[in-house]
RNA sequence: GCCGGGAUGGCGGAAUGGUAGACGCGGUGGACUCAAAAUCCACUGAGCGCAAGCUCGUGGGGGUUCAAGUCCCCCUCCCGGUACCA
């Protein structure tokens, strides 16, 4: 049998391709690396395994690095590419609750089966550096990290992380204080206590996003604008806890400013600036009378003689302090919601910002809303007393909290200044065609004292040196990003090796007693509820007394019940892909010099989902670990590139509810599931909107080869494509042809001729060669396929493949359809495999062609093409252009006013 | 609202300012076959024309240019992010 058998071939390379260990690369001084290689380290955004395995579109970018590593393989590269698993987090616990089944137990069986999966795609990895975060091998290091955050510091100074005895030093030496108090006049549990308010990994009483129906709290990059988990879409309430916080605003300039060194799409980047949120200002005092100092921040200094009102977030802790008794002379009846006393107002409306979150956050158009506080402050600019209000505009989680208001240059505050009978005045003229309410764009600044004239840019520098010269403020800057916290009350995580002393000491968890190991728990279903009061009580309180419990020199330590978060795991996996069976350290500095090099990982392919999640917390545990020296490069990601999604239809029932896509039957222009209508929609695709496409049916009909080169042929691999079916024949005749075109079905022989291909085969051929190796370069694997077809249909009409093109082709297929590659280059009779065969190389003599099809264009219409050598001059070109009847037919046989000729390619009359 | 990215045949998509629609799917016709599948060949943006050929055509409107899918200005719609961030 000599047909296309693509599942045995499939199978048979596999299979050999792992016993020979194909895919394995030695590390520096390890047996058989070669230094003399360039190093290619060439990375997925490792899967989270679930329950329902991979379908289709999973593997799209991991199809995509596996050609570039295989290309690069070709090139004599050293390539790393490696894969791994993401598997602690809530989707694994919460699948255990419900089937009642160990997580570990769950996670290993989706393991084996991605895995599985995986491999069935024929990607090159090398499996041998393969792990799970839910090792302990592997989670002994994440908690070895955190461990090395809990005992630094970030010097500001230097902006550097440091190790926490060098402060200690520095304090001891009187270099530094504890914020103005001298180190010797500290007593030892006040130092503890600096100390501990110091480290990189500190624990503070913050108001955290709480979820009770996950039973756990949640960082600010896991809820959604409408304030609910991203997972699950559970309500989220704002609640102060003590908690576990990493102190990434540290990093928050750096964070910044190294943006610019990576080669990142500008989408991303924008996405990371505008999460990190810098805003250069200034924070300006007011004098509350009576109460001392009221500290706001505004992004526009310049317009503090327009500040006519000052408002507080409802939550602000000195709210209560400055509301006075009664309402002062003065008060309009709209400042006061008809109540008679300003405390009892106040709490109203408190309570009635409280409830509207969920709804009426949704609408567009948010009235102001607010009320006074009886209170006034002065402004220091002009000394005038302004009244201060209490209005849910003002968020407690940016700033300070309070504002001052500026309607003449601020939309917001124009609108709540008309609601409220405010005065508005104008501290920029607007220019004369403006007609607009509150002015933000440039222009003179006007009713405004001492900076009466100046533009924006001066004024605000004059007002900072003012506010600087009296005391009043200072220039500063502000940011979005927040610290990140850290704690989770779950049970699938990392523990946290932190024990707390009877005092509330902190105490780290020796490192040679890591891993810390998640204790065996009978019950790890999670403390939820819908009782946003309900308290979040991690779930390890119910670890035996054994694990909780520990003494040390006769006295008893509790473990930290809370685990690390799901992104704890994917920060550094990276880096343990280069070292993965170090037991001494995170990874060998060799090992990390080498395969990181200047610029860290050459190709980082993954989705767009994680542009602020793991990107940005990776890139923070990187900074540090290069601060500690442990890693030698700046940034994790040297080039990262975000890859498409698979779309496909879905379908919706009369209620909404998805029902399965394969079972949908189309009939008449109407789609139908179990004799029901339903109503056609189009998402990415997975589990939710039960539109999934499993690869082994793919496999099955058609094939790994066609599977792969599909994928890349739909589309480019950055733009998100709908799956269809039925297109995947058109790849499969592809392979099938050129399987009839090397191999004769009827004897089996190799069709190869001993002579190479000539004329224009050969131009073909070299043209072929180097327009896949560009795009290969290029990530533009649609347009390779393309190229490959082209070469291919062309061999039809051959009786025999020319030598030439026979050893050729199947090297360029190779990254692209391995399998079938293999097998038709060892039918060539080749010795070593097609895997580590050399890229080939294209003459550039024959891609540089010596006839070309010339343009004749008359006033910018095509009117004929001829054919002439490359070498033509403007001369012979402009004569044989009005010699043809078609020119003349339009020019009228005149002579052009005006010659343009771009040769070979153009020429241009003008008549 | 703001930021980023898009809009090209029936469909997925190609096009360093220089032949728009490569390549594939689908479709039409034909060859082979008793027939079907598979395969192979031809055609396939729209309109007019017997034909040679002509006109129109890359979301809409203007502009620059000998020449615009590509560059500039304005607008519409779609996707992603973000949103009372002071």
């Amino acid at each position: 049998m000599a047909s296309y058998d693509f599942k045995e071939i499939e199978q048979r390379w596999q299979r050999t391709w792992a016993d020979q260990g194909m895919y394995r690369v030695p590390n520096p001084g390890d047996e058989g690396f070669d230094p003399s290689k360039p190093k290619m380290y060439i990375l997925d955004m490792f899967p989270y395994p679930s329950g329902a395995g991979l379908h289709v579109g999973h593997p799209l970018g991991y199809i995509g690095t596996d050609i570039f590593s295989r290309y690069h393989r070709m090139r004599g590269a050293n390539v790393l590419h490696p894969m791994a698993f993401d598997a602690f987090g809530l989707p694994a616990e919460q699948y255990a609750v419900e089937t009642g089944v160990h997580p570990r137990i769950t996670t290993d069986r989706n393991l084996e089966n991605y895995t599985r999966q995986l491999k069935a795609f024929g990607f090159s990895y090398d499996w041998d550096r393969s792990f799970a975060t839910t090792d302990p091998d592997y989670y002994k290091w994440t908690q070895w990290i955190f461990l090395k955050l809990f005992d630094s510091w970030f010097d500001v100074d230097l902006q550097t992380a440091r190790p926490i005895p060098d402060l200690v030093a520095e304090m001891e030496a009187g270099e530094k204080d504890a914020d103005g108090v001298a180190w010797h006049n500290l007593a030892p549990a006040d130092r503890a206590t600096y100390l501990d308010s110091q480290r990189l990994a500190y624990i503070d009483e913050v108001a955290v996003n709480w979820c009770p129906a996950l039973g756990t709290v949640l960082a600010n990059e896991e809820v959604t604008a409408e304030g609910r988990s991203e997972r699950g879409n559970h309500p989220v309430y704002q609640r102060p806890l003590r908690q576990w916080m990493l102190r990434i605003t540290a990093y928050a300039d750096r964070l910044l400013d190294d943006l610019e060194t990576v080669d990142w799409p500008l989408s991303v980047k924008t996405m990371q600036r505008n999460w990190i949120g810098r805003s250069e200002g200034a924070h300006i005092v007011f004098e509350v009378e009576g109460h001392g100092q009221l500290k706001v921040f505004t992004t526009r200094p310049d317009t503090v003689f327009g500040a006519t009102y000052m408002v507080l977030a409802p939550e602000h802790p000195i709210v209560d302090e400055i509301t006075t008794d009664s309402w002062p002379e003065g008060t309009k009846p709209s400042w006061t919601l008809g109540i008679d006393d300003p405390a009892t107002a106040i709490e109203a409306y408190r309570l009635a910002a409280s409830r509207k979150s969920e709804l009426e956050r949704q609408i567009e158009e948010r009235d102001k809303t607010g009320v006074f506080t009886g209170a006034f402050a002065v402004n220091p600019l002009n000394g005038e007393d302004i009244p201060i209000f209490v209005a849910d505009y003002v968020l407690m989680g940016y700033g300070t909290g309070a504002i001052m208001a500026v309607p003449g240059q601020d939309e917001r505050d124009w609108e709540f200044a008309e609601a409220f009978d405010l005065p508005i005045v104008r501290t920029v003229q607007p220019p004369p065609d403006f007609t607009g309410d509150a002015y933000t764009g440039e222009g003179p600044a006007m009713n405004s004292g001492f900076l009466d004239g100046l533009d924006i840019n001066d004024a605000k520098s004059k007002t900072i040196a003012w506010l600087e010269l009296n005391g009043a403020g200072a220039g500063t800057i502000n940011y979005k990003l927040r610290d990140w916290l850290f704690s989770r009350q779950r049970y699938w995580g990392e523990p946290i090796p932190i024990l707390h002393g009877p005092n509330g000491e902190l105490r780290a968890v020796p490192l040679d007693e890591l891993p810390l190991r998640l204790p065996e728990i009978d019950d790890y279903s999670p403390n939820v509820s819908d009782d946003e009061n309900a308290d979040p009580t991690p779930l390890l309180v119910k670890a035996e007394d054994d694990w909780k419990y520990v003494d040390i020199d006769g006295v008893t330590y509790t473990r930290e019940l809370n685990t690390m978060p799901q992104w704890a795991g994917s920060c550094w996996y990276y880096l343990r892909y280069l070292d993965p069976n170090n037991e001494a350290e995170l990874v060998s500095e060799e090992a990390e010099r080498y395969w990181m090099g200047d610029d860290g990982v050459d190709l980082y392919v993954g989705g767009v989902e994680h542009a602020v999640l793991h990107l940005l917390y990776a890139r923070f545990w990187h900074k540090v670990l290069n601060d500690l020296g442990f890693v030698g490069t700046a940034e994790p990601f040297g080039r990262l590139f975000p890859q498409g999604y698979i779309l496909a239809d879905a379908f919706a029932d009369s209620r909404g509810v998805y029902v399965p896509a394969d079972e949908v039957v189309e009939a008449g222009g109407e789609f139908t599931y179990n004799g029901e209508v339903v109503t056609r929609h189009y998402g990415k695709m997975g589990k939710s909107l039960k539109n999934s496409v499993n690869p082994d049916d793919i496999f099955d009909e058609y094939g790994v080869d066609t599977l792969r080169l599909f994928e890349m042929f739909m589309g480019p691999l950055d733009t998100s494509r709908p799956w269809s079916t039925r297109d995947i024949v058109g790849v499969h005749r592809f392979l099938q042809r050129l399987w009839r075109n090397f191999v004769d079905e009827e004897t089996g022989e190799i069709m190869v001729s001993d002579e190479p291909s000539q004329g224009d085969l050969n131009v073909l051929l070299h043209r072929t060669i180097e327009s896949v190796t560009t795009d290969m370069e290029n990530l533009h694997f649609n347009t390779a396929v393309a190229r490959l077809f082209e070469l291919n249909n062309a061999l039809v009409a051959e009786p025999l493949v020319p030598a030439d093109i026979a050893s050729v082709f199947p090297r360029l297929l190779a990254p692209l359809a391995p399998h079938i590659a293999e097998e038709l280059w060892q039918r060539l009779g080749k010795e070593e495999s097609v895997v580590v065969a050399p890229w080939p190389v294209y003459d550039e003599e024959l891609t540089a062609v010596d006839m070309v099809t010339m343009v004749v264009q008359v006033n910018g219409r095509v009117r004929d093409r001829i054919e002439v050598p490359v070498g033509i001059t403007q001369e012979q070109a402009v004569t044989l252009a009005l010699a043809s009847e078609r020119v003349q037919a339009h020019t009228g046989g005149a002579d052009p006013r005006k010659v343009i000729a771009k040769l070979p390619n153009v020429v241009s009359l003008v008549v």
